[in-house]
DNA sequence: ATTATCTATAGATCTATAGATAATGC
DNA sequence: ATTATCTATAGATCTATAGATAATGC
């Protein structure tokens, strides 16, 4: 059942959208191909004929996923001109980021499946990590370029550590309270 | 083979101690049960006369490897008692903690893994989490508790998320910038 | 506790085919 | 417009692996 060459390139989009959502929600091994395909309204055979094999498509979600959310940052930034920072820990340190891993950072999603996976995806989550960085390190008061740079990516493991252990101890007081001593303790380190 | 009940006590120890430095380095879907009982010096057969399934493994393993990390960090605390919390930053954010993650932190190296177990596992993170946010709360400089412990749970976020990052982007310069910055802030932090 | 075995699952490959694309011819 | 070719997909199948169970032995 051949289809044209547009609606394979849309295809080839849903398989990897779907496989973004997916691996955030279960992780790398936590979801197979066969139901990656079924997401994407596709069978399990046509996969191959679009990637060369699942660490492939693994590779090439994560980088979508961490662009998009460079895109989202940007956009949350220059929606508030005044308190950029202030905008992205409300948005990152919420109960609805945390209860929608899916849809959410890569970083707290994926974190340690990216550790223990090859050299190609480590590359795309270094590449993803570092835009983000740069945008914290723009929104973030701070004396010198290094002083902002350094605070930058302490906020960054600030976010990823709260978020991640928010939901390992989904469920639980812990929970909230990760998030909103991560929220105040960001907040309070900025006005210094 | 059969083998004396205190025999079998020592292979159920052995069993768990394996599972616990595999399950930090390889995650808990990435090691298998034959596996771990290779590493126990036991054949696969017998495991499930000691557990009910791998996730009763997966939960014991997991309580009594952040069991040891408490009293670790008890130990590291008492040996400095004029700057705890300088010992355990170091201690924490060493490229060597980093480069062994079968040995070091259950939640840098399992978080992901938790957030996605039943509630069982997650309880036992739960569990395992609280006594090293008191000990850091214990050990952290602040105004009043309320400011210590809100410190504590922000310090532990920032660790946790420091050397997941680190691991997710081991091999690049970002990994020892991450490991760095985030020592720098937190030491800063309990300056104030 | 060992050894053998069972069953389910998952990544990957193979084959046939529908139907799109390219080449040909008028 | 016709014919030939190409290719994305479906469906079936292969192979390896992993959790779990059963039979056996001491």
């Amino acid at each position: 059942m051949r289809v044209s060459r547009e609606k394979a390139a849309e295809h080839r989009d849903r398989i990897i959208d779907a496989a973004g959502a997916l691996f955030r929600a279960k992780g790398f091994g936590g979801i197979g191909v066969a139901d990656i395909m079924k997401a994407a309204d596709l069978t399990h055979g046509g996969f191959y004929g679009h990637f060369a094999s699942k660490e492939d498509l693994v590779a090439q979600a994560s980088r979508r996923t961490m662009a998009r959310a460079a895109a989202n940052w940007t956009k949350l930034v220059e929606a508030a001109p005044d308190s950029p920072y202030a905008a992205l820990l409300a948005h990152y340190l919420s109960p609805k980021h945390r209860d929608d891993p899916g849809k959410g950072c890569a970083f707290a999603a994926l974190g340690n499946d990216a550790a223990r996976s090859g050299k190609v995806v480590r590359k795309a989550f270094a590449e993803g990590l570092a835009p983000l960085i740069e945008i914290l390190a723009q929104s973030i008061p701070g004396k010198s370029k290094a002083a902002r740079r350094r605070k930058a990516v302490a906020a960054m493991a600030t976010l990823v550590g709260a978020l991640t252990l928010a939901r390992a101890v989904e469920g639980m007081p812990l929970s909230d309270e990760m998030l909103e001593a991560a929220h105040r303790e960001l907040a309070a380190a900025a006005r210094v």
